[in-house]
DNA sequence: TATTGTTATACTCTATAACTATA
DNA sequence: TATAGTTATAGAGTATAACAATA
């Protein structure tokens, strides 16, 4: 039976990549209304505005290079959603916060990703609590593996 | 009851997301092995070697520009996996197959991409199930609207 | 010497506008 | 005149290598 079950992993597999396909217009819809990129959105979710974070660990959580990090934030900082702030103690280091307008469209972009497509909302609350657990079980064991 | 469904739907949209993300490695790996990118590799999926497709039909398809779906035939045609051959009839429109070659990359791409990440095959028979009949409803729903 | 970040450069991806050839 | 596709061009996104400042 273990044949079976690879199966259906694999059919679930590909019915996951079909239904983000399908809902992929709206997100697009959300960050033209802003006029952000794909890459200017993943960085407003990365930052925030209590201590800030080293452009290296940037680079990091982007799984990008350190260049390419610098070209990003600069775009953030011309539109005046980040600052670079020098770390006391070693001044090689750059801090990078959301300022205010950073943080309140952080907030807008959130709130526009984070609205469930229409075909979420029409299903059962069963259906979607089903989701959810199963979801919420895959994710634990990436943390295993 | 409305708003506690709203926050259902909205927390598993979340959950969707997080997912996808923690599986993204994966993904580059099987495209970086056969050297391809991310638009080669939808090209491929959409392509086929039986009747062919316009190249308006695949600009179409791939949500872009006229002009963007003619660089991306380029590039696969430059490494032999697709022609362009005019449509008899109508000598204006060009239908693009898959070369032989190009079928067998689309196989190794298909195979490689539908392996499902560890963390779903670690599920349950059970959660996965239920998984997979979640999404085929929440798919059905996107064609209702 | 080693590390953090930036600049110079080049290549890929994408869209707009102008163009060619058919219809 | 309208349509299918391409080319010219420009801007965004990415990486490599050389560089500056600091440790």
């Amino acid at each position: 039976m273990a044949t079976d079950k690879a199966a259906l992993a694999a059919e679930t597999w590909a019915r996951f990549f079909e239904f983000l396909m399908r809902t992929h217009g709206q997100r697009d819809k959300v960050m033209a209304r802003y006029g952000l990129t794909p890459n200017d959105t993943r960085a407003l979710m990365t930052l925030d505005t209590a201590e800030g974070r080293t452009m290296r660990s940037l680079a990091a959580a982007w799984n990008c290079d350190a260049s390419n990090a610098t070209f990003i934030i600069d775009r953030l900082e011309k539109r005046g959603f980040v600052e670079r702030t020098a770390k006391p103690g070693d001044r090689r280091v750059k801090l990078v916060i959301l300022t205010p307008a950073g943080e309140k469209m952080r907030k807008r972009m959130k709130e526009g990703m984070y609205v469930p497509p229409p075909a979420l909302l029409a299903l059962p609350r069963a259906t979607l609590e089903a989701l959810r657990d199963a979801l919420v079980a895959a994710i634990k064991e990436t943390e295993e593996g």
